[in-house]
DNA sequence: GATATTTGACCGGA
DNA sequence: TCCGGTCAAATATC
């Protein structure tokens, strides 16, 4: 098999798919296609595959064409040059794990991320010409080219409406003490921007967004609302992922949401990669039921939380399906007494802390980081038609 | 004075 | 036209 020859073998592969996007059922001389850029990522540690298979699609406008055409050529070289620049930091990362400097490790991944979230912001710009990600993770990107582009005013007006995001979106619904005007901390820092009574609704909805979307670009924001059945419980809707950096010790002594197992990571060295990405990470096999459903919910295997009873801890997910964003970490949870059900949707948003947590599961699957095979990164240049999507055996790494 | 919150107005999608 | 999301001036808090 495929993936058996590349034990051990670490690939990144970048593919661009053009093709007539089917569900568009508009009548049509403007029949819309899209454009899928893939970026997989294969590596094996010590029993375990680990694969990130980043899918940007969207659909084009048609008079578009002709520019983006120029853009994604652009585009595409931008991505094949910050690619390796992500092969190097890999093979940094690498040379760090066999000695065992865990601080630089961290360094260097999160400079991966960085790296790979600006990829995907070029792969977006250059596939769709849009605009929306020009500002991504305190940086400005070359997307801006385009607003000079199609700006026909000096001065556009600044809509008021919800700008769209990037990313998916999830729910979380959070009890807290009685009569508490607040849900519990989340660990993440929020400035509240408005409040608005929403129809049929008891209690007003409050918006909030990141302390540091100024300071470090942070697009994170959440929604709060006191439900109607139970006011101390909340429904809190986060949109968008938080780019800014937030130290695990911070969450972990901050928060009552999320796992405390931090302390069982601590003693395995885990290394925390810290993946803020906002297109789908996809490990798709091929026994897997949940993927017929990419909204699939599930729940965490929380510890109980103090003041707070299990039952009334839901996540669940609520992708953006249209634009097939949102991040499902399949390989999260995937282990040997769990791998059958090996596809989960994973709500794209607080990616530092929820996805921390999963994230080092995976990379922490093996005692000593020092056990990760020779990051010999194989980069490909590859810009024929392919299936996007890895249809993946998991139970061969386990036999 | 700096920072955070409140709240009415504004905006645009449905 | 309605309603929810955002803005920004006014106000509160530290």
């Amino acid at each position: 098999m495929l993936i058996k020859s590349m034990l051990c073998k670490p690939i990144i592969r970048c593919t661009r798919n053009r093709s007539l996007d089917t569900r568009n059922t508009r009548p049509s001389n403007t029949t819309a296609k899209s454009t899928q850029i893939s970026l997989t990522i294969i590596y094996f540690s010590a029993f375990k595959p680990y694969i990130r298979t980043l899918h940007v699609r969207k659909r084009k406008r048609p008079h578009l064409f002709k520019l983006q055409r120029t853009m994604m050529e652009s585009g595409t070289d931008m991505m094949v040059s910050e690619l390796y620049q992500i092969h190097e930091l890999a093979r940094k990362l690498n040379e760090n794990l066999e000695l065992s400097h865990y601080e630089i490790c961290r360094s260097l991944a999160k400079e991966i991320i960085c790296a790979i979230e600006k990829t995907i912001c070029t792969a977006k710009s250059s596939s769709t010409g849009e605009t929306e990600l020009a500002f991504f993770n305190g940086r400005e990107f070359h997307v801006d080219r385009l607003n000079k582009e199609f700006s026909t005013d000096n001065e556009p007006k600044k809509s008021k409406k919800r700008k769209i995001m990037a990313t998916g979106t999830s729910q979380v619904r959070v009890s807290s003490d009685p009569g508490a005007d607040m849900p519990p901390d989340d660990g993440h820092s929020w400035r509240k921007y408005g409040q608005k009574d929403i129809l049929g609704a008891k209690h007003p909805r409050s918006y909030y967004r990141c302390t540091h979307r100024k300071t470090q670009g942070c697009a994170a924001m959440k929604q709060v609302q006191k439900t109607d059945e139970n006011s101390s419980i909340f429904d809190i809707t986060y949109l968008g992922t938080h780019t800014c950096f937030i130290s695990p010790q911070h969450i972990a002594s901050k928060t009552s949401y999320y796992n405390p197992q931090q302390s069982l990571l601590d003693q395995q060295n885990s290394l925390v990669l810290h993946l803020g990405f906002e297109t789908n990470l996809k490990l798709k096999t091929e026994s897997s039921d949940l993927n017929k459903d990419p909204t699939s919910s599930f729940s965490f295997p929380s510890t109980p939380i103090e003041g707070m009873n299990s039952e009334n801890v839901l996540f669940c997910s609520s992708q953006r399906t249209e634009c097939c964003y949102g991040v499902n970490l399949s390989s999260a949870l995937m282990s040997p007494t769990s791998y059958e059900s090996n596809c989960f949707t994973w709500p794209s948003c607080e990616m530092s802390s929820e996805v921390d947590y999963a994230l080092t599961e995976i990379i922490s699957a093996s005692n000593s980081v020092a056990d990760l095979p020779v990051m010999d990164v194989e980069f490909m240049r590859d810009y024929e038609e392919m299936d996007a999507e890895i249809l993946f055996d998991t139970s061969i790494f386990f036999e």
